[in-house]
DNA sequence: GCCTGGCACTCGCCGGCGAGGACTGCTAGC
DNA sequence: GCTAGCAGTCCTCGCCGGCGAGTGCCAGGC
């Protein structure tokens, strides 16, 4: 990166000016404009001069001459970073996020759905939640059901619910007893592991220990292997539509890219999870990328807000805003915030202990 | 609705083929095209005088004067009815739902979905799933699972698989046994029942039956009442992004007013459900509506191929393309016909029985 | 030395205009 | 009943010039 430590105040001044003004206006911003909305004390002359340097120190672009400016990556970094001033979350949304929340599902799932909802209706741009992974979980309960002396039903209960349930059905006969035997032995020796943690092994241990069959085994094995279902990392989106609202994405190819991206949910958990490895501590702030640093040619144009929240000890669970490169800073930082804490509570609240 | 009984055979073809063309050309359709592309045996000025005609009859509509032909919503009606030939379903198409459902989901929201995906990807359009109403899936098995002297999981499964789960505490102390006889009571007696069939009362006079606690009682009303969870039907959309490559919806506005239907579960829900109280009969064959028929002045431009599938004994559930009336619509029928049939077979497959 | 008013210049936007072209409807003749 | 031909309509597209927003630069002033 290019250090750029000069900046006078004045020139920082404008800097957070013109970003702040092309946020609200979607218009490249000149330098009369500036002197006559806001109270700068100098001249509209001065002000270009100042943009001139600003342009050559990189932070500012002008779409084409004769045309106002508008802020490159570098600018807004510099307004996120440095310039702005760090909002919080507005009554009406803390209330919205609260009264959400109070009414919203146990299940881990839809409460991500939901969220995602609320996300984008309060931010007015497309939201995005990935669960925690599900070998994040904690093991709370297995329960092999005998329904038949063929066939039981095996459920596994971890701290999200229900993460499995299977109706098997087997050759050999199986007395009920010894499946409550086995549930029993499982509870046991399994309490308060963590999924990631158990092993096949261990259920292997388990099942040679009270000599079940290799059937009744492959059972357990099956039903855990469901539970853990590593593979498809649970994640939603909602509020595309909201994007149809920015002049940005008037631009149909724009839009079409973007909405390629949401469509691929393997793409969209990439975009957001490289956060995840990144923001392992906790109660991580939100963190903002601004265009090119997302890394994607399609996203160009875009920012996005991350931020990371809980579910019990070990799951971290990340919420994103994807919104043009002029959104609300400070508005959406502040949301995405709020939002992750109470998301982080509700799950506290519903999470089996 | 207006009688329309004349339509000479070779009004038919002209008006067939006038539909036919824009549907793959999205351009108005003149007379000369008509006579170059189509070996019709007489000259365009006839064909303009039967155009003029079928328009007079209200088949076709003029964007403006010196322009081609586009079909009215009686034109693709009447196409849709008598004039197209029936298509079955192609190898390939055939194959990629087969193949699809060989790796489909066990679970039925997720299958719902994984479906969406599916079918608007094979349609190239905006493919939605309804859900069967839980209120139809079996009963199969409720077990209230002792935790502790004052806490239980309850868990009921229904043939979809776990419906609801729910760890509850009370005050009073309760015994692993009086819950495994509870259980078992449950069982028993409403064995073979679908949900909509289980009353509270039941539910009461079961509990009261065997002497438990109103708590625990009220444990039982709890989980089967989420179980049902009648109030928000569970529905998926898919491939909205598809709808931007079609010319009609170039038009900001129109697009945006699609994409407020599809966000509002709601509005989708109510669109499609009309169909699911017509059509109880179980396997009816796809449904198409057209323009003004779906009676919503956003969709005047769009039609709606609908098919229910079966879930189980009384389950039904509905898939549905949306896309503009300018849509294939033989090909749809068929992949929608085609869809609904594999997917009522796997879920058939993955019913808990 | 920094600021400012003034000025020439650039360039995108927009409305008007006219040529071109795709159709149609009509009419007269076969 | 069909057809060729023709006048007429109306959309599309490219061109052009005026307008206006905004810039960069310069000379003069505090």
């Amino acid at each position: 990166m290019n250090e750029k430590p000069e900046l006078d105040k004045r020139k920082a001044f404008i800097l957070a000016t013109v970003v702040y003004e092309y946020i609200n206006t979607a218009e490249p911003v000149g330098s009369v404009t500036l002197t006559q909305k806001y109270n700068l004390g100098v001249s509209s002359a001065t002000i270009r001069n100042e943009m001139a340097e600003l342009e050559a120190g990189g932070y500012l672009v002008q779409p084409h001459t004769s045309a106002g400016r508008i802020p490159s990556d570098a600018g807004y970094r510099t307004y996120v970073d440095r310039l702005m001033q760090p909002e919080t979350l507005g009554k009406d949304d803390a209330r919205r996020i609260r009264d959400e929340f109070r009414e919203a599902s146990r299940e881990l799932g839809e409460v991500i759905e939901q969220t995602t909802r609320l996300l984008s209706g309060l931010s007015g741009n497309l939201a995005i939640a990935i669960a925690p992974s599900r070998d994040t979980h904690g093991f709370k309960h297995v329960q092999l059901i005998w329904l038949s002396p063929r066939t039981c039903m095996a459920i596994v209960v971890t701290s999200a619910g229900v993460a499995a349930q299977r109706v098997v059905e087997w050759m050999s006969e199986v007395a009920a007893d010894d499946l409550t035997r086995l549930s029993n032995a499982l509870n046991t020796q399994l309490s308060g592991r963590v999924m990631e943690d158990i092993a096949l092994a261990d259920l292997d241990a388990i099942c040679a220990g009270l000599g079940v069959s290799t059937e009744i085994r492959d059972v357990v094995r099956l039903v855990f292997a469901q539970a853990r279902q590593t593979e498809e990392p649970e994640i939603a989106a909602a509020g595309a539509q909201n994007l149809l609202d920015q002049p940005e994405f008037h631009d149909l190819r724009k839009l079409r890219a973007i909405l390629r991206i949401v469509e691929e949910q393997r793409t969209l958990y990439d975009l957001i999870a490289d956060e995840l490895a990144v923001e392992t501590k906790r109660d991580a702030a939100p963190h903002v990328r601004i265009g090119h640093e997302l890394r994607a040619d399609d996203l160009a144009e875009c920012s996005v807000v991350t931020v990371p929240y809980r579910f019990g000890d070990r799951g971290v669970g990340m919420l994103a805003i994807l919104g043009p490169r002029r959104m609300p800073y400070g508005r959406l930082i502040a949301i995405a915030g709020g939002t992750a804490r109470r998301l982080g509570d509700h799950l506290a609240d519903v999470e089996i202990r």
